[in-house]
DNA sequence: TGTACATCAGTGAACGCGCGTTCACTGATGTAC
DNA sequence: TGTACATCAGTGAACGCGCGTTCACTGATGTAC
């Protein structure tokens, strides 16, 4: 049953989709190789022609998840509307809560990560990396201290990415204090990227 | 082999212990119940005498978790010099960072809890609600609104746990940025502590 | 206080299951002539 | 352009392993008399 080198480039492609969006819904240990290839439309036997490892996936999928994120805070800021504001306002929504399989990968996997393959870890990084400059890069033009600038990036990050992780951490539970926390980092959070704090 | 009443207390006990630094270690799914028995002294045949399953040790575990880390705050907050900049700077330790083990189950576990036992996840809403109420409690007077209150100790809890959570995530492949983090929040967040902002 | 015995915490082998990975095989692709 | 054949993406059964859980058994505890 062989393939044109087309479709076989088209099944990996496929492969690395389904891995980014159901590692993000259900964890890296939550999913296995036979399910990520189902949901491709494939048998998992013709795997490994594609890749060394399920972790070498993991690393790829992780890789291209940040990347497809970064893209899209990019098109965001880019709209004649956008602006930081409005980007926190759309990462803290409950949408983006009750979507986890094509959310942020850092407010999916943040703390898992320390455990995962070291390609994982390393695309992880790149990708946190490449946030931080794309949030610096962004920041009012009234906060003119560089350092000043990562500090508030860094800042806001950790905001965003703990608030979106805690909120879903309790949505089962306790769906009210959920709310209140996505609720909440929307009314503080311009605050810190704003000079007037 | 019977055993003393206190004993097999004891053993309980020594079995959640064990559960409540391994789960935070390496993860609700990545130690097995024979590896915490081991760690408590014991077996893993005897476990079930002590809990009807896996999953409610983890709920048991995430409980009393909690309730160490609230009390650790509670105290460091009673103490003579005992004021929010100090948790703060001991939260966003190095030291805190590396010790996984005995650290923030917010901050270990944030990301797993959506896709855990009903439990587990209950626990995990109750230990938030804590540490939000503790945190309210403690913000500076100045701030009199309590409903500003609340969104600032919310907004300081998410900053917290995310920074720790990318801080722990790119230790490995990024320690440059794993410490920028950390040190960057330090600075930072006073400022939302304080009415002066 | 002493004795007989039921209880039950703990042991270690075993079970069933799902997982990541391997393998013999298939048959259309795409290359060599 | 047409033909022969090596390649290799894909299939599905199988392997080995670790896991959560069960179970028959042990023997000291602690209770009943």
């Amino acid at each position: 049953v062989k393939v044109t080198k087309q479709e076989a480039a088209e099944h990996r492609a496929a492969i690395v989709k389904a891995a980014g969006r159901l590692f993000r819904e259900r964890g890296f240990e939550g999913v296995g190789v036979a399910e990520i290839t189902r949901a491709a439309g494939l048998t998992h036997g013709g795997f490994y022609r594609h890749f060394a490892s399920k972790d070498a996936l993991a690393a790829e999928a992780c890789g291209k998840t940040f990347a497809e994120s970064l893209a899209r805070l990019q098109a965001r800021l880019a709209r004649p509307d956008g602006d930081l504001g409005r980007y926190f306002d759309s990462y803290l929504s409950e949408r983006h809560r009750d979507r986890r399989a094509d959310g942020c990968p850092m407010a999916a996997h943040a703390t898992d990560i320390g455990r995962q393959d070291a390609a994982v870890q390393a695309e992880f990084a790149d990708g946190v990396g490449g946030f931080v400059d794309a949030l610096v890069a962004r920041l009012p033009a009234a906060i003119d201290d560089p350092r000043e600038r990562r500090r508030r990036a860094l800042a806001i990050l950790a905001t965003l990415v703990g608030g979106m992780a805690l909120a879903r951490a309790t949505a089962g539970s306790a769906p009210e204090l959920s709310g209140e926390i996505l609720a909440s980092l929307r009314a503080e959070l311009p605050g810190l990227a704003h000079p007037d704090r």
